[in-house]
DNA sequence: CTGATAATGAAAGCCAATTTCACTCGGTGA
DNA sequence: TCACCGAGTGAAATTGGCTTTCATTATCAG
């Protein structure tokens, strides 16, 4: 559980240091119009909730999003970091993923392209990938019957090339 | 939360009454090797949480699975249900899938082609689908990143075709 | 019968998730 | 200016679904 399989870091149209703070911006900017709507305002904290997510190299647990805002900002709470995480996910910017410890991770969602998850028991890395194909079958498959999808999980639980290729040794 | 979405009975080669004894004694007889290659033996509790799961209409919770349990056998406890769920789990008979409160549910794996979850958000019912080309690509995909799967789960969240219907009207 | 081991259930414990509550902050109307 | 009000907050307490403990019982080989 130590070391960790590939991962994306942010999206690929945001791999310079100047699109990141673009795609910061644009994700700010978004997050702020839902609060808007629910009649709430984007304070510092609930902006830092964010700004961890988005600077994070992997998906981050509560404790662990915590625990990196506190760095930045001594006084932030786990009430307000866990309240902030739901008002992320109700307005679909971020989502839960699987684990394999007992704590549920976040990712963000915004202005990624789709993608499932690949889990690695060994190392508990998350591998993402794509795949359009798989998308266009959930897709036939969901209208085949009648279903309205909102959203949706695809993980597969197994070993990473690495880790499967150490334990055969 | 009230309705239940469609649901698969047992398997479809086990649809009558002969077929589904013929069923539930093989899949207890693969229990019981799996527990004698343990040193363990199949207790009459152990047999009828078993039971309990081959019987369901539905995906069962720890929860449930205890009450039902006790209808029959008044004296068993939360806590061996939890260890038998544990070792049904490990033997591969059974698998944990996702739900939408809090509480973890358990499907029958055994003797069951292999199939995907649509989860209604309003109705809580689960409706469950295959798809043979989705399972291709998805095995492409771990090939390609040289992925070693165990096991995985792909669970739509949305409407059923009732609640989508109702809820336009 | 006897001792060892598996098995069990009631109750206690654990721990992440969630809520409570007293307090702060920022804006508004008088 | 200044009381007021509701959004916002964080420390701490609570919740609730697991999960384990522990004392007891069942099983079985010798």
């Amino acid at each position: 559980m130590t070391k960790t399989a590939e991962v994306i870091l942010f999206p690929r149209n945001a791999r310079t240091p100047a699109r990141f703070q673009l795609w910061l911006a644009t994700v700010l900017r978004m997050f702020q119009d839902y609060l808007v709507t629910r009649g709430l305002t984007l304070t510092h904290q609930r902006e830092a909730v964010l700004r961890c997510l988005m600077a994070a190299q992997r998906h981050l647990s509560l404790e662990e999003v915590y625990a990196e805002a506190q760095r930045k900002d001594r006084t932030i709470g786990r009430a307000t970091v866990f309240r902030t995480l739901r008002l992320l996910q109700e307005c679909g910017l971020v989502a839960e993923v699987g684990s394999t410890d007992g704590r549920a991770r976040f990712e963000l969602k915004a202005d990624r392209p789709h993608h499932d998850h690949m889990i690695c028991v060994e190392c508990g890395g998350i591998l993402e990938f794509e795949s359009p194909m798989m998308e266009r079958f959930q897709d036939e498959a969901i209208k085949r019957h009648g279903f309205v999808a909102l959203w949706h999980r695809h993980e597969i639980f197994g070993r990473c090339r690495a880790c499967a290729h150490r334990s055969r040794a």
